[in-house]
RNA sequence: GGCCCUAUCGUCUAACGGUUAGGACACGGCCUUUUCAAGGCUGGAAUCAGAGUUCGAUUCUCUGUAGGGUCACCA
């Protein structure tokens, strides 16, 4: 058995522990927002309780299980930092599995039943030897029929006839279990005390309790919670746009963001604080106040959370991104190491304002942006004409002003281009007096080529007096030729 | 279809049976501004419907409607 040490020690010389959750998920496809919030709830439930957080492996379905997946569950709750204080593989317990199977039917609560082969549309399966149709021996579940009611901490009371489920299959043979024995026994054996788990599961949940009630386990605490919906307010599945946790990592979002987003789906702290950090839900987290309906998961405001907490972060997140992809840029780039060093340390701030996650930073490079500090602006004969500002079409006039601006601007000393707001100064009254539109707009635009960038000063202040000076120089040749 | 769950702005949600039905995201407008962002101010936007209980229902009850879940030799 896989039991690595508790990695908290909230429980560590107490009593034995009296809150024991667990998440168990399928290793059948890659781990997503939905079942990341199932885990978020069991943990910390647990925590608050001092209690235990198990993680099951459901991996009875061999042919559909794979180990790649396991490994992106524990990869994406790594990542979380949801640590579990035990680990289980289902396929491990088969030998429990078998002895509650064989216990079941000696005691007639179940029977093993011969019955043609089926497959998963129901149609008959043939035997490849024989030719002809296959027979399995199936382990049947003896359904006393009787009413099942439970109590959900979310819901209230369920009540349920379960004489229409029949005599279900629990079991392929002794060594093949099916989900509902093995939720079971495996809840059963590694003393699950509250079972939390999404709500698709309420109409398995009675004829689980009468499992139960056959192997003498006794009654779990349920809470089942609402359902994490796509657009479309149904389950939220791959196709419809799910994103796998491991994902998001990818798309540079931060897991306190993503913590913070899903525990506000169909929870709340019941104030109007909506940026909560992992020891905030710890302390607030209350599973009696969940909401009953489905939710719809809105990117867009886990792209608004991330953007909170991103501002908090240290500055050389940015920075390092940056670097990723300036270098992408090339052999065009055109300033010496250290100058770029010192360009993407002065950019990064300005970069954070306009980004919700790490990964924008890509995107924003993929559109062109910032690239023209990287690579000097070419400009064509439609662009030209965009060095003119609209209220000033003249190419004499403005060529006259990009002088001016440039004798100012040479006139300063190097150090107030440490600082947009000196060269802002340098520049403000001539400006003002010329219409600030016709100085500022072509001074931006002979900087960056752009029809969008940060203004003039913040240009100057990133690229440098000298390289400021050659781009507006370019700008009047241009404009002469 | 049977069974089960659910129902407040577009979305996430708040409101001991008494509130001008509150907040956040998104959206619109305005301010600031050479452009784009960012920021500030501001606006529009909801109790599914119908009965009942009550002096008074978003809130309690019933019915209807709508949505969702589930009905495997998957989990």
């Amino acid at each position: 058995m896989n039991v690595p040490t508790p990695k908290t020690a909230a429980n560590a010389g107490a009593a034995a522990p009296k809150i024991i959750t667990r998440f168990a998920p399928s290793p059948t496809g890659l781990f997503h927002v939905g079942s990341y919030r199932t885990a978020l709830f069991s943990y910390l439930y647990a925590r608050q309780h001092g209690g235990k957080f198990i993680l099951r492996i459901e991996d009875t379905d061999k042919l559909r299980s794979k180990p790649e997946y396991e490994a992106n569950i524990i990869e994406s709750l790594a990542w979380m930092g949801l640590e579990y204080d035990e680990k289980y593989r289902q396929s491990e317990q088969a030998p429990t599995h078998r002895k509650y199977l064989e216990q079941m039917i000696a005691e007639g609560k179940a029977y093993v039943s011969r019955e043609p082969a089926k497959d998963k549309e129901g149609n008959p399966v043939l035997d490849p030897a024989s030719g002809l149709q296959k027979i399995n021996d199936l382990i049947r579940f003896k359904n006393p029929g009787t009413r099942v009611a439970f109590t959900d901490l979310i819901r209230g009371t369920i009540e349920m006839e379960t004489a229409d489920l029949k005599d279900f299959v629990i079991a392929k043979n002794l060594d093949t279990p099916l989900f509902h024995l093995a939720v079971v026994v495996d809840d059963f054996t590694e003393g699950v005390t509250h079972i939390i788990r999404g709500e698709d599961h309420i109409s398995n949940t009675p004829r689980q309790i009468l499992i139960q009630r056959a192997i003498g386990a006794p009654e779990p605490i349920y809470a089942h919670l609402p359902l994490v919906l796509g657009e479309d307010r149904s389950k939220l599945s791959k196709r419809k746009g799910a994103l796998a946790v491991t994902e998001y990592r990818e798309q540079g979002f931060l897991p306190e963001a993503l913590i913070n987003g899903m525990a506000l789906l169909g929870w709340n702290p019941g104030t109007d604080q909506e940026i909560l950090s992992k020891t905030d839900l710890l302390k607030m987290f209350d599973l009696s106040k969940i909401q009953k309906g489905g939710a719809i998961f809105d990117q867009k405001k886990l792209r608004w959370i991330n953007k909170e907490y991103l501002k908090h972060q240290p500055i050389s997140a940015v920075e390092d991104a940056l670097d990723v992809e300036v270098s992408k840029l090339g052999t065009n780039a055109l300033f010496a190491s250290d100058h770029l060093t010192t360009l993407i340390r002065k950019l990064a701030p300005l970069v954070l304002e306009r980004i919700d996650t790490i990964g924008d930073i890509k995107t924003l490079f993929s559109a062109g942006e910032f690239v023209y500090l990287f690579k000097r602006p070419v400009f064509t004969t439609e662009t030209i004409v965009q060095l003119l500002w609209k209220d000033e079409p003249s190419k004499e006039k403005t060529a006259e002003r990009l002088t001016h601006t440039i004798e100012v601007l040479k006139a300063l000393p190097d150090a107030s281009f440490a600082d947009p707001e000196t060269i802002k100064q340098a520049l403000w009254k001539y400006a003002e007096e010329q219409g600030k539109g016709s100085v500022l707009w072509p001074m931006r635009f002979a900087l960056s080529g752009a029809t969008k960038s940060p203004d003039p000063f913040a240009l100057a202040f990133l690229l440098g007096k000298e390289e400021t000076l050659t781009r507006l120089n370019d700008a009047i040749i241009l404009l002469k030729a």
